[in-house]
DNA sequence: CGGATTTGACCCGCGC
DNA sequence: GCGCGGGTCAAATCCG
């Protein structure tokens, strides 16, 4: 991929990974990672205390702002863009412009107000020395009030940054959607000619990041402050695009949106999985029917609605932190487990048949062990949208595996007795367990920080410095919550692109090889580059697909 | 009062 | 057929 191309997912990973905008989340977790976000130290330790003490991020950067002055301001707000460098110059030109006009407007208020003040106090009265120093201490006043008006000010002025910020990074989602259908789109087109079809996908790359350069400074006037417009892509740049996307949609019913885009083997065609749509949704574990005698596409389709994700992290909480809303409906002492399990099902909306158990481990009770299970059909926030997407990839994954098989059970090259790890993931971090009574990934977050060895021994993790190993590192340095680790887990999974672009020439020869393996590799590839699509995003679990994709290539 | 949680009952698949 | 274990249901209860 084209160094341009490569800005561009830069861009779009920092904007959709290491903010959480959404009001209700940003609130209730700040996912303001400490790494990158802010450059001067005092002001990150400033929101970190704010966060200790559960203040809200936005409220953090902006008292922090507040604090530091004028002379600081323009950097702290540039620390809210992650943008190339040329954009950020620019915005900062914008920014210090419009801030030395209201300095000077600030400063001539404070002037007057002052005059005024004085004159008002002095009418009349002789200027014995207590009025005068009244008058002082008045004044003094004033300057603190005036001060805090235009602290209030800059409140403000950073709450419209917010909102600002906010529908640009809507509009950048909406971008990398229409990048992704179109990525797909290309792949079906000419899974042939790899060659047609990288010149295509650059062609894109090229359009997008225009329409994000128009967005990210270019034409702030036009960005809409409530955001409401933007949202919809209405009279946005990106209006073709959008459509486009909408377009590329129909024929599969945006497959990586919805639950795994799969194949009817026999017919070849995709077969709609989505639990809305589908009429036993909400009989999942009583519909165990992986019967010998049924046809291999339903067998297919039953493991595809039993495919598991489990994630185990370590907490002290009865539960993570993972964005979704979910209500407890049951539970039960499992055998050999001094712990209950509890059950719960996604609550976000009527009829989503997503359910996890949690359940503590019994060898280390300190661990949290999280079992996802069915795929939302409805939007999810940003929050939640690593842990949604992994079920779906771990599916596809799962898939791709049992689809190469011919008795249906898990058939990767990495199934080595009932589990297999894979390469370009840190060892142990994902594992695919086929003994479990349904395929099963399992995410193990309780695994810090790897040894200089297993990133030695594993190419795929000296290939590029900024995957797994070295940012858990980096960034596992201080204590994590469930989220931030998935935050992390994702933010490195979404670089997946650079790999999956390098592999797509192989990955295109393996589609034309073998057809079942276009379903699972569509659903990595969409998975990872749709990982900021607002009901499915990529993550953690790609961690999954993108070793199925370099396996298989 | 409505939504969430608790908890015992029930259903179902599986192994013996 | 029976018992066991996992999973779900639904009435009772709790809570904001």
């Amino acid at each position: 991929m084209d160094k341009s191309a490569d800005t561009h997912f830069n861009n779009v990973d920092f904007l959709a990974t290491k903010f959480n905008f959404s009001d209700n989340q940003s609130v209730k977790e700040p996912l303001i990672p400490r790494s990158t976000l802010w450059k001067s130290e005092t002001m990150e330790d400033e929101v970190d205390r704010s966060q200790r003490g559960s203040i809200p991020a936005a409220a953090a950067v902006a008292s922090a702002s507040v604090a530091r002055h004028k002379d600081d301001r323009v950097v702290n707000e540039l620390n809210f863009f992650a943008i190339d460098k040329s954009s950020r110059e620019e915005v900062s030109s914008a920014i210090k412009s419009e801030n030395v006009e209201e300095s000077l407007k600030e400063d001539k208020e404070m002037k007057l107000d002052a005059g005024l003040n004085l004159l008002t106090e002095n009418i009349g009265s002789d200027k014995s020395l207590v009025d005068e120093e009244e008058a002082r201490g008045n004044e003094h006043r004033c300057l603190n009030l005036t001060e805090l008006a235009v602290l209030r000010d800059e409140l403000h002025r950073m709450n419209m940054e917010n909102q600002r910020l906010k529908s640009m990074i809507y509009q950048v989602n909406s971008n990398c959607n229409a990048l992704q259908v179109h990525l797909l789109s290309l792949m079906q087109r000419h899974g042939a000619n790899p060659h047609a079809m990288t010149a295509d996908y650059e062609k894109m790359i090229g359009r997008t990041l225009e329409d994000c350069e128009k967005l990210t400074g270019k034409d702030e006037n036009s960005q809409s402050l409530s955001g409401d417009k933007s949202r919809d892509g209405l009279g946005s740049p990106q209006n073709n695009i959008v459509e486009s996307m909408e377009f590329f949609k129909k024929p599969t019913e945006s497959p990586a949106n919805e639950f795994v885009p799969s194949h009817d083997p026999d017919k070849n065609e995709p077969i709609d999985h989505r639990p809305g749509r589908d009429d036993t949704a909400w009989a999942p574990t009583k519909v165990q029917n992986l019967s010998p005698s049924a046809d291999q596409g339903a067998e297919t389709t039953a493991m595809i609605k039993k495919a598991r994700v489990s994630v185990r992290v370590r907490s002290e909480a009865s539960m993570i932190a993972d964005g979704c809303q979910w209500r407890k409906y049951g539970q039960k002492m499992a055998k050999g487990n001094p712990c209950p399990r509890a059950y719960y099902r996604c609550s976000m909306a009527v009829g989503c048949p997503v359910r996890k158990q949690v359940q503590r481990c019994a060898e280390d009770k300190t661990i949290l062990l999280t079992t996802y299970e069915g795929q939302h059909t409805h939007p999810l926030p940003q929050a939640a949208m690593a842990m949604a997407s992994t079920t779906s990839s771990a599916a596809s994954m799962i898939l791709s595996g049992s689809m190469a098989s011919s008795d249906g059970l898990i058939a990767s090259p990495h199934y080595i007795a009932g589990t297999a790890s894979f390469p370009g993931s840190l060892p142990s971090l994902a594992t695919l367990s086929a003994t479990a009574p349904f395929p099963t990934v399992t995410l193990d977050l309780t695994h810090t920080t790897p040894t200089t060895e297993t990133i030695s021994s594993n190419p795929m993790l000296l290939q590029r410095p900024l995957f797994f190993g070295s940012a858990m590192q980096r960034q596992v340095g201080h204590a994590l919550n469930q989220s931030e680790l998935l935050q992390v887990v994702s933010n490195q999974m979404k670089q997946a692109p650079y790999d999956m672009v390098d592999t797509v020439g192989t990955a295109t020869a393996a589609i034309t090889a073998d057809p079942n393996f276009a379903a699972a590799l569509v659903a990595a590839i969409a998975s990872v580059v749709g990982s900021v699509r607002p009901n499915h995003g990529g993550a953690s679990e790609d961690v999954v697909t993108r070793s199925c994709i370099n396996e298989n290539t």
